[in-house]
DNA sequence: GGCCTACTGTTCATATATGAATGACCCGCC
DNA sequence: GGCGGGTCATTCATATATGAACAGTAGGCC
């Protein structure tokens, strides 16, 4: 998505908000992060891994990140080169490749979860203002 | 940004809803410019110089798009491949290059906003549930 | 046992985004 | 009149995303 206003219809201000809303959002987690050498998809990948406890099937780990198989492979291949992530072949399926997490995984993940933590607090006073349910139920109604 | 939710700490999930949010209005802005043979950044670059009545610097564009000005040199790329845009020099600076809409760019944009507003309309029922002022204010906090 | 279907991860082409580096150019100041 | 600093678009490397095409493998069914 682009960054700027979009949408200057008179009924669906509502709708630049929100999308304006969520792009800073997604800007803080990228900045929290960023210090501590991770960006939101490798977090994501990571936070996966860890919430799981054990080497995840790409396949598996593409359902789980709701996103495309391919795009497992490469950011797989980035977190392998970052020493992050390891690939594990799985003995009883010769097709699966695992993704495992290694200590270094391990540690990062738990570094990442505390800066999302951090920026959540941040910004907890500010969106404790907002309905929360009105805006679930405009979720589900929209989905 | 990845898909899923990713925050689960109690205090934000209003976070993660306002991305998922985010996430779906986005989705329907992409399919009803589809139909048209649009994306969201094409739409949005031609709706900007439609806007300006006049070609825009590349710059003013990146400017107005609030992205880089590489960007724009591949967006306009694609946009002078479909026909839509045409690059043209400026005689009193000749470091520029603005972007001209060609007639069938002009076509492509009202359409675009046809669509744009089906799609708002679509979901204003749905949206127009939700506080706008205390978005707007949510949003003017955190920016 | 062999076939067919379905699923696996990879590769490729493409679209979008960023930022650094580059070469061309403008302008104010001397 | 030229120089230096700032601005312009482009190019390159990179990250992220999609989807089509591919080869390898699993597994059910005859």
């Amino acid at each position: 998505m682009t960054q700027e206003e979009l949408y200057p219809s008179e009924t669906s201000r509502v709708t630049a908000v929100l999308l304006q809303l969520a792009r800073i959002i997604e800007r803080r987690l990228e900045e929290g992060l960023e210090k501590v050498d991770l960006s939101v998809p490798k977090y994501s990948a990571i936070k996966h891994l860890a919430l799981a406890g054990e080497p995840l099937a790409f396949s598996d780990l593409a359902s789980r990140m709701v996103c495309v198989r391919s795009n497992i492979t490469q950011l797989m291949g980035r977190l392998e080169a970052d020493g992050l992530v390891q690939r594990v072949e799985d003995p009883k399926d010769r097709r699966c490749v695992r993704a495992a997490l290694t200590p270094l995984g391990k540690e990062r993940h738990a570094a990442g979860a505390e800066r999302v933590r951090q920026v959540q607090a941040e910004m907890a006073e500010t969106l404790c203002g907002l309905d929360y349910e009105a805006l679930e139920k405009a979720l589900a109604a929209l989905k």
